[in-house]
DNA sequence: GGCGCCCGTGAAAGCGCTCTCTTGACGCCC
DNA sequence: GGGCGTCAAGAGAGCGCTTTCACGGGCGCC
């Protein structure tokens, strides 16, 4: 069999005996329309596999049905973990059930942004999610300002934008309050760049989760989410305090590195330095020993910034709405007692 | 500044005293245009900012100018590590200089990909391109009869359909002959599912690289690309001939697992066992100590299964195709001697 | 110098669909 | 019984674009 010819809505309609603008209702789910009419058309369409043309839809109503999923080649490099292919899903799934498209862009060099941008802004798309990790990104701003639907996953930098974040900040509290419970008294940090939002929210986090009172206690590197980043923190940790005796690291793949500096400086985990990451990536369950670390609802962000964005889509001009989704510790060896 | 009013092609012509044909023509790039006119056209739609309306575009020229990226499920679970956003790069890349949009379809149970399947068949797409892993999947074979130009990443069951896929075997037997070079005298492996093209050509690879004669030699264990299985695989190799003195595994993943279990038998690395992976995923660089493994080629993957995939949308019923990328051996501590 | 040819351009026909406007049929109310 | 509201269904316009076809003018050729 060769490429289907294109079954048009015509000759549906003639087959069903009823004319094409009939057709076009019974096809769309209009209720007014009467009921042998209705099954006579559904007939049709079913035996001739009728599938609508999107463009000529388009064209008329003036919408895409699709929806640009941006990420930003900054993001791209930072999540390796299978942050990616979960956000996706997550959206891929939302979008299915509103039978919408789902148009990937990847813009590379800053040149490339500005053409992703004009796509975009050229209502080629009926909204915009975008994965944005640096806060300079310039590119929500100039969305905004043309009046393109927009949601943006992680926090950003400037105010009025709709976005989707997992709680960081509370996440975060959440394991240094776990390390302290657990009886350490020396609680360090590792933190990521501070022009992320995840960065600085999860360094915040810590501060909160060691009490505003304990604040002369606090003990915080500031390293950049890779593994050698995080190696290199833990043995300025090391040198500032030996007497650190629990690590809450911002990212699982820090986390390898600081493990790995821990052991070079000849401490036990947990015995000596209890350890929690951030992410619970497949990587916790890997390391020795396996590493507690902060769940974040990742495929629920994805799905929560399409809902997001349809209400947008729908009402325009109403203020941006944000929503905030929980985040879980799982406990593994390397903070066991 | 609110959403922009679109600026048809009519407005364009006006400004530049020409008809819409002609304005139509500059736009496309048509060569029999004058030179006034020409310039003329370009100054307008410069100043108006103007960008061709797609759906009416591909109305008229029954062409989507969009290609679809299918990955189904089991594919985006095996592959945790980087090579979603690498492969994703390399098919941006190439479909932007192309001008090309890429759809994003991940399908999730049996019914999702019938929906798929529907969806590419009616055209709504001028290509598709499809990451596969399981030999099971039905989708490259139903979409070949359909006449929907297809290639796909990773060889597929099937013949008679184009792909691209990295040297498995090649790079797997010259993992082989690194470790035999290296004085082991009893290389084992650890092998994928054999139902994946990857899990077979790996272990063919495996078999050349020892040499055909050396066939009596073989010890092989299969697993299932995870860490829990690579670990219980080495404990069988292990349990089977405890001299073995070198493995090459058929992913890092699974390494990491072979390597926790070597170290549980109390074997050094690499002195009593030197390990070799495939993959060269980040993973590789955080284990202890640091895995000697196979790089794979993966944006130039996607940029090649897009090249290919133009190919075949200008020329259809031409044969398939098929491209195979080299790999690299990257040797680190746990093969040095 | 006239004939034909090509080249640049314009007029206009749709591509397949949605949606407004109109029509017609029916039943209800006073 | 006539007017009116209601509801199903059809006729037709037109979304923005490409592309065929027609046309006029300039040039080469004999």
């Amino acid at each position: 069999m060769t490429r289907t010819e294109s079954v048009t809505l015509e000759q549906v309609a003639r087959l069903a005996n009823v004319s094409r603008a009939t057709a076009s209702r019974v096809v769309n789910g209009d209720p007014r329309v009467g009921h042998d009419a209705r099954s006579a058309v559904g007939a049709a369409v079913r035996e001739l596999r009728y599938v609508p043309n999107r463009a000529a839809r388009s064209l008329v109503t003036r919408r895409s049905d699709s929806v640009a999923v941006v990420i930003p080649e900054p993001t791209a490099q930072v999540f390796g973990d299978p942050f990616f292919p979960r956000v996706l899903r997550g959206i891929t799934d939302a979008l299915a059930e509103e039978s919408l498209q789902l148009v990937l862009l990847m813009p590379q060099a800053r040149a490339d942004e500005q053409r992703v941008e004009r796509y975009l802004a050229a209502g080629h798309v009926d909204g915009v999610l975008l994965i944005s990790l640096h806060g300079s990104d310039p590119l929500p701003e100039a969305l905004r300002r043309d009046g393109v639907p927009l949601v943006v996953g992680g926090r950003p930098p400037s105010p009025g934008i709709s976005y989707v974040d997992v709680d960081n900040r509370g996440g975060a509290a959440n394991a240094v309050r776990h390390l302290v419970g657990r009886g350490c008294a020396a609680v360090a940090t590792i933190a990521g760049p501070q022009d992320m939002a995840a960065g600085a929210d999860r360094l915040a986090g810590y501060r909160q989760g060691l009490g505003g009172v304990a604040a002369d206690r606090e003990l915080a590197e500031i390293a950049d989410f890779t593994v050698d980043g995080g190696r290199a923190a833990m043995e300025r940790l090391l040198a500032r305090d030996p007497a650190i005796d629990g690590v809450f690291v911002a990212s699982d793949l820090m986390a390898v590195g600081a493990i790995a500096a821990l052991r070079a400086a000849g401490r036990a985990i947990p015995d000596d330095v209890a350890v929690v990451g951030f992410d619970d990536s497949p990587l916790a369950s890997t390391t020795e020993p396996p590493l507690s670390s902060i769940r974040q609802p990742i495929e629920e962000m994805g799905r929560e910034m399409t809902r997001l964005l349809m209400r947008e889509v729908r009402e325009p001009d109403v203020n941006a709405r944000h929503v905030i989704l929980d985040t879980g510790l799982v406990i593994r060896e390397s903070t066991r007692r």
